[in-house]
RNA sequence: GGGCCGUUAGCUCAGGGGUAGAGCACCUGACUUUUAAUCAGGGUGUCCGGGGUUCGAAUCCCCGACGGCUCACCA
């Protein structure tokens, strides 16, 4: 039940009482000369022209027959002096004004006693009536539930989340230059497939009314993408959403971002430097240095960055060769004796996920390359000329977390296809639900010639995460996946 | 999905069987260089929802909702 006196009904009062004196609080525009960043910047270049400034009213300090008013607009926030004998009768309209209202002010700069750049109003509109009143203003809003739900109110309040939401929008802008100045072509691949693929990942599913037929939701855009080199444009790369119907963690959302770059005539070595040098540069352009601080480490993201066999890094960490395991049963059973449940599917992707998950990407804090992947983990990858048991793949890691996956692309068609068909079989023999589908266009567009070519998937929220110290995925997702309340 | 923790005023938080509290915000008044303005006054509430125990429940118990962490799953 609402009280006569609420906040609501106080500023649905004071909105009467602006339309009463037929003025528009909801007004249509309002030119701007200068963002509040732009104007602070000319006065101190000792240029003191006359600016009309706009913006939300952060804070007001009222003292009689003066007034200061705090707007922040996208740039930074100015202090706004209105006097009485300046403004006349319109200086009692300001009693209308609230923390929260949208407001434009002209005027010219000056600077008061304690030196703050100011501007001393000589008119001023109302832009935007508030009726709900703003977070606190010391401590802003801490909720965590009400900083995703109402994440405006988040970035009106919390600078530092402001902050942080430009370092990931200025990490994808640099990541497109980076790409785009080497020649890559940027394209748009359908989020709606006939039959999901391209990872191990459950989809979405939807339907399409007019074909009468399902559809999937984007788990990859790879082999998409890979059409597209068959076509003959050799350097692509796509930044889209990403949508897998699984769990919910600081780790992941249901839908994500990720990069996925296509190069012809290249290898997995090649897109290793690739990587390592694009990540180093965007840290550079963005942060202005190639180390950050993460969760208590301090990450260089300088190359090289690490590079060790996952045979190694498994063996390291648990003693346990996979390659010494020719079928998968000894494998579960040589996991199983290391104290770790398993599920009882034998998927050899699962399994050789397990042991890195548990025993080696947690002390991958500094960035490392894990390469040679087995064959059965990687179905659209090329195997190792020398050790037909391995691909040509590498996972970054960075944090303790993986960032990207990359891989020599399987451009035989033949093979592909016997891929494709093993993967029926994991699916079929023990219910790996997650197994790579047979995919009988993707077959046809790879028996028109493929070039070798070097394929990358890189983890662009991880990627975020990294650059702004945040352990939580929602942190660096506007809209992070919550229910509905 | 399991375990643990949380949910009190618009916001940030105290209070843990006996009259619902503080700061900020808000309202009234004073104040022409303030900046977490200051000063004097005002408490505005479905204590997440439902049930139970009790003379009495925000507080204890049960069920549920939502969130956080964690395990499982995954990337």
């Amino acid at each position: 039940m609402a009280r006569i006196d609420d906040i609501i009904h106080q500023r649905l009062e004071k909105l009467h009482r602006i339309r009463q004196q037929d003025i528009d609080p909801y007004p249509h525009r309002y030119h701007r000369s200068h963002t509040t960043k732009e104007a602070i910047a000319l006065f101190e270049r000792g240029e003191n022209a006359q600016v009309s400034l706009a913006g939300r009213i952060t804070a007001s300090r009222l003292m009689g027959k003066a007034t200061f008013i705090d707007i922040r607009d996208s740039s930074g926030k100015i202090q706004v002096y209105f006097r009485s004998d300046h403004l006349g009768e319109k200086y009692e309209f300001l009693r209308e004004f609230d923390i929260g209202d949208i407001i434009g002010v002209s005027g010219n700069l000056f600077k008061t006693h304690t030196e703050e750049i100011t501007l001393g109003a000589t008119d001023f509109t109302m832009l935007s009536k508030s009726l709900q009143s703003l977070p606190e203003k010391w401590h802003g809003l801490v909720d965590v539930e009400k900083r995703y739900r109402q994440r405006y109110l988040d970035l009106i309040s919390n600078e530092e989340v402001r902050q942080l939401f430009l370092v990931r929008s200025r990490t994808i802008a640099h990541i497109r230059r980076y790409l785009d100045e080497r020649g890559f072509i940027e394209v748009e691949t359908p989020v709606l497939h006939p039959i999901p693929g391209g990872a191990r990942a459950r989809p979405f599913i939807t339907h399409h009314h007019a074909l009468d037929q399902d559809l999937y939701l984007r788990i990859a855009t790879e082999l998409y993408l890979k059409r597209l080199i068959v076509g003959g444009l050799d350097k692509v790369y796509e930044i889209g959403r990403i949508f897998r119907n699984e769990g919910i963690s600081i780790k992941h959302n249901p839908e994500f971002t990720m990069l996925e770059s296509y190069e012809a005539y290249a290898d997995y070595n090649d897109v290793m430097k690739m990587l390592e040098e694009m990540i180093s540069h965007v840290a550079q352009e963005v942060l202005g240095t190639t180390k950050v601080s993460f969760a208590g480490d301090t990450i260089d993201f300088s190359p090289p960055w690490q590079r060790i066999t996952l045979r190694e890094a498994i063996k390291e960490g648990c003693g346990i060769d996979f390659l010494e395991h020719t079928n998968a049963y000894s494998l579960r059973d040589a996991i199983r004796q290391l104290g770790i449940e398993t599920e009882e599917t034998l998927s050899p992707a699962y399994l050789t996920d397990k042991l890195v998950s548990t025993f080696v990407e947690p002390g991958l804090i500094q960035p490392t390359f894990l390469l040679d992947y087995p064959v059965e983990t990687s179905p659209l990858a090329k195997r190792k000329p020398e050790d037909k048991r391995l691909v040509e793949r590498f996972e970054a890691f960075a944090g303790g977390m993986e960032i990207a996956n990359a891989f020599t692309e399987l451009n035989d068609p033949e093979e592909q296809k016997n891929r494709f068909i093993s993967q029926e079989d994991w699916r079929t023999k023990f219910g790996d639900e997650e197994a790579e589908r047979y995919q009988a266009d993707f077959i046809l567009a790879l028996e028109h010639g493929m070039p070798p070519t070097g394929g990358l998937g890189l983890g662009i929220d991880r990627l975020v995460m990294l650059f702004t110290n945040q352990q939580s995925i929602r942190e660096v997702i506007l809209f992070p996946q919550l229910r509905t309340k």
